[in-house]
DNA sequence: TGAAATTGACAATTTACTTGTCAATAATGA
DNA sequence: TCATTATTGACAAGTAAATTGTCAATTTCA
């Protein structure tokens, strides 16, 4: 039988989440520095290499941040040689951004490196348990963003 | 038998991790906004109701920031009144931060209220898996941070 | 077609957190 | 004990993530 969830339970939880993305954020940012590219960045090159070419403000909706940020990192990517606007078919004043060869280099360099650390700092965990925790969170981050379901 | 993990599983459970922390993060902030604090200072003050009146620089050791970052806090949380600088038998110099009333009171009220809005999101949520959920997060932040066992 | 919504460009601000410096104090070990 | 080394407080400046606000150009839609 299942257990309905004890409110401290949930909180013992966030503030889990909350010590684990601090770790998290300590960890990435020491695989990245070098490639003179911010963590903001990085999340908007993976969406770009997930999602294919984007206006500014369709990322800015998915991610659930305002297109001003995103237009800051977009800014920066291009500067960067990592992305380029193209012209959009649909759309005469907002532009697509895309990743440019440099930009998908250096996105896999980044996953190559997180898969090699990330196997290293977790080989004893379970593949089971680690399925389960994704769903969990997913589940949770649904509720919590009132099943907007945005990513 | 238990597999192990594969890098994509675990690149999967970061990038939840990595949401899950968004939606947590505009969550909460809504919670303490209108108590005059940032999520920053919170943190600091659930530091000290868990572990009881600390000098700063105990205090950044153990959440790895540095003491420059931890005494911002520190004084932000005096001039709000949540907090007061104490005389260290221990040491002339290093005073000891503890609560005040007032910030025990405010405290209490911040769990109350995520208490009472994490209930209501996550109540279908069963518990069994989400005291799995945080077990397996403390152990992959714990790799991640190199066996520090920081909090 | 005309009003309402979206977009780009630019500016300023907030929050979280860092690095760097210097003098005062504490800890240590020969 | 005393010289050296480490820690601390105070202050300054900077970076990164993200926000709010404004205005004119462009789209969308009723």
């Amino acid at each position: 039988m299942t257990r309905s969830a004890d409110p401290d339970q949930l909180y013992a939880l966030i503030t889990e989440i909350r010590k684990a993305f601090g770790e998290l954020r300590t960890f990435s940012d020491g695989q990245i520095m070098d490639l003179g590219m911010t963590a903001a960045m990085r999340a908007v090159l993976e969406d770009l290499d997930k999602h294919g070419a984007q206006t500014v403000p369709d990322i800015a909706r998915r991610k659930g941040r305002t297109r001003q940020h995103i237009q800051q990192l977009a800014d920066a990517l291009v500067e960067a040689g990592f992305a380029e606007f193209h012209d959009n078919p649909a759309h005469r004043r907002s532009r697509l951004l895309a990743q440019t060869k440099r930009g998908r280099e250096v996105f896999s360099e980044i996953r190559r490196r997180e898969r090699e650390s990330l196997g290293r700092a977790a080989e004893r965990l379970d593949g089971g348990r680690i399925q389960a925790t994704t769903d969990l969170l997913r589940e949770l981050r649904k509720d919590l963003a009132g099943q907007t379901d945005r990513d």
